[in-house]
DNA sequence: CTCATTTTATGAATCAGATTCAGAATCGTT
DNA sequence: AACGATTCTGAATCTGATTCATAAAATGAG
């Protein structure tokens, strides 16, 4: 069956042909300007074959948005493997998050788009299966971390599930990064810094969910220190200068 | 100007009967099935006579939002006149948005889709601005009430903004509706009940602010008392039989 | 290597639906 | 009632996604 490895392979890298080629017209052009024959000509294909791969632009757009999902799941991994504080830890994974915020400034732009139900409905089943498969890694990091503050004595999880811990991390992220796009939001009410009062807002919520130990939610200080911590030591191959 | 005045109540009518019309296809055949041509049809008006009122489709989903922040900011006052101590009335916020979520359930679906870069970059300057006028008075409820827990004792914002303080909140309640509407991803991970779980969550939130008096966010009888206790004082109307 | 068969790629044609705009109808004024 | 100004109309236009008949390439048997 070597020709039909070598056939697949191909077929795989074509399609991250196309996908690399949209992200990039994404980048350049914003979500409006992606076209699907514009993504076909610019890898020298007909816009036929570019249906061969997926089977309508929305379809395109949910794999794109997996694509950059398994880097995101990088992210959380390093945070798994840190051996430090389960609190440092999981605080970690919305640093990691801002970080990746910068590097792919596009991804939640895109998740917003994509998980409207425009686009959902009419992406492929299969491509939403691929997308939330992508995802689960992402849970399931989550998930670890959860666990080793319960073993550690650093939370007690009063019998309910435990990812239900965090999803109010999880929800504030996602609700930070909307509204972080939602151009002229913030600036109505004036508020600066989204991401560094995500932070504080964050502290406040694992106090009170009472994760060990606890931290003072308005010591910019010890914020400070904290995220320069995790930035070097988890995250220094992608922060040479970026400050947020 | 009498006849000046006739025409433009007449033209506000027209437009409320586009807007409701619109509205009614969105709930009726979702977003997707929203149809400029429809629209007008369904009013018993040309094309482009539905373009006299709004420069797109984009255009118009922003106007309904619009439409329907009006009716949400109803919720936030109410909030805001409840004579109860602070911390039950800014709980009572997200206990009504979920009460609104229930008599509205295109409302969030169609607010994600309108703060999407795609839309909103789509719609004109003067609709982008009208929403956020209309959304105005949300945040201005919360601040008084912010004002009011202050000025109570019950809560130190420590110097930050008094906004910040609920930035937590809301950007949590905005992502929760999020994963709402993201049909398969909140069953991923088996996470059911999500607003319940929005609540507890919240609680721990304000815990974890110092917002007085505290509140155990997994005690599940408590918890049901207070939002039974909501609905029957602040949204009884809203409240027959509805159950979350 | 050649040819018949199967698979894949092509891009012009089709289609859906948003948007426009030349002419028709209506309005307000004198 | 007549005239210019305003508004409405909906068929024509336009954009861009999607399809599909045809061409090209790959496969594999002889």
């Amino acid at each position: 069956m070597a020709i039909q490895d070598r056939k697949e392979r191909q077929l795989a890298e074509r399609e991250q042909l196309f996908l690399d080629a949209a992200r990039q017209q994404i980048c350049q052009d914003g979500l409006l300007g992606l076209q699907m024959a514009k993504v076909a000509r610019a890898c020298d294909y007909a816009t036929g074959t570019l249906y061969q791969h997926f089977s309508s632009k929305e379809d395109l757009l949910v794999a794109i948005c997996s694509d950059l999902v398994d880097k995101r799941v990088e992210i959380f991994n390093r945070l798994v493997a840190w051996d430090a504080p389960t609190r440092e830890r999981i605080f970690g994974i919305a640093v990691g998050d801002i970080i990746f915020a910068h590097h792919y400034p596009e991804h939640f732009r895109l998740a917003q788009f994509v998980f409207t139900e425009v686009v959902w409905q009419a992406a492929s089943a299969k491509r939403r299966q691929q997308l939330l498969e992508a995802s689960k890694p992402m849970g399931d990091a989550v998930q670890r971390i959860i666990e080793d503050a319960v073993a550690a004595g650093d939370l007690d999880h009063r019998g309910r599930p435990l990812l239900e811990m965090t999803l109010g991390q999880w929800t504030m992220t996602l609700g930070m990064h909307n509204l972080v796009h939602a151009e002229g939001v913030l600036e109505l009410y004036n508020l600066r810094d989204p991401y560094r009062m995500l932070l504080r807002q964050l502290n406040a919520l694992l106090n009170g969910l009472g994760w060990q130990p606890q931290q003072d939610p308005f010591d910019e200080a010890a914020l400070e220190v904290l995220v320069q911590r995790i930035k070097r030591t988890v995250f220094a191959d992608l922060c040479h200068d970026c400050d947020e």
